[in-house]
DNA sequence: CTTTGTGCAAATTCTTTGCACCAAA
DNA sequence: TTTGGTGCAAAGAATTTGCACAAAG
């Protein structure tokens, strides 16, 4: 079985009907976990999809979070980033170069939904913001 | 002592020349632990200064988050929210009606900036959202 | 004076909406 | 067919920018 079909799976799991269009943007962001904006994820399939619209890049994400396929990341007050790994972790995000970092290697007590009276809790978001390596290594 | 100097003490702690719009906004983030929008803090201190600009309101927080005297809540994707509570304490987002509520008695544990390699971490920031218990309460 | 802050209007950016056309079952 | 998806253009909302005037030291 291709890839394409493998996404078509992936996508039904979460009941969304995959289309050409869906399954480029889920194998776009399962390929690139760099928690991308729409933005970036336009510019990329944009040239092998030439009337593909940012448009429908916004209908697919919002239904791909409103499923539960994909998480839409509050870190970067600027622009929405998309994440489809939708595992608990944590984020780290340089305040230099904008680069979104993966935690995956946190206490999992972190990612614990804390009993609070009369509250239902559905997610959790733990968010850093600093000074990257990389960043730090260019002075 | 009145409040109006007791908020100019407190902006030049941060390094904040005070200003009467400036003393406003704080004085009015102070007051009012709610996590307001630019729109409500605008809204409602403008009654009372009419020349008062959504611009100088963007300015000032702007200003305030730089010196670090208030948070810039990334909890709702909408709009930017503040906080002049810069304690470590996390944030719940009711889903349904949109309030922010403290969270004041999780692990002081949740917190701490965890030791990443070569990174240096400045701010973290712990978010749930899922439905309150009022909104709850109306089913 | 001189520097800094304010506020209007315009511009920019991000996201949503209305609607006609297209595709798949 | 009929339902749902796509994509264009326009609208809407949030934020930033340019610039002239005002305020404070």
């Amino acid at each position: 079985m291709n890839n394409y079909m493998q996404i078509h799976k992936y996508l039904k799991q979460f009941d969304i009907k995959p289309s050409v269009q869906r399954t480029a943007v889920m194998e776009y962001l399962l390929a690139h976990k760099t928690h991308p904006t729409i933005e970036e994820i336009y510019a990329s399939l944009s040239p092998q999809m030439p009337t593909l619209s940012k448009t429908t890049i916004y209908n697919t994400l919002n239904l791909f979070v409103d499923k539960g396929a994909v998480l839409q990341l509050a870190i970067d007050e600027k622009n929405a980033r998309y994440d489809a790994d939708i595992s608990d972790h944590a984020h780290f995000m340089c305040n230099s170069c904008g680069k979104v970092y993966d935690l995956f290697s946190l206490n999992k007590e972190l990612f614990k939904k804390p009993a609070l009276e009369g509250f239902d809790i559905n997610s959790v978001e733990i968010s850093y913001s600093g000074i990257c390596s990389s960043c730090k290594n260019l002075n």
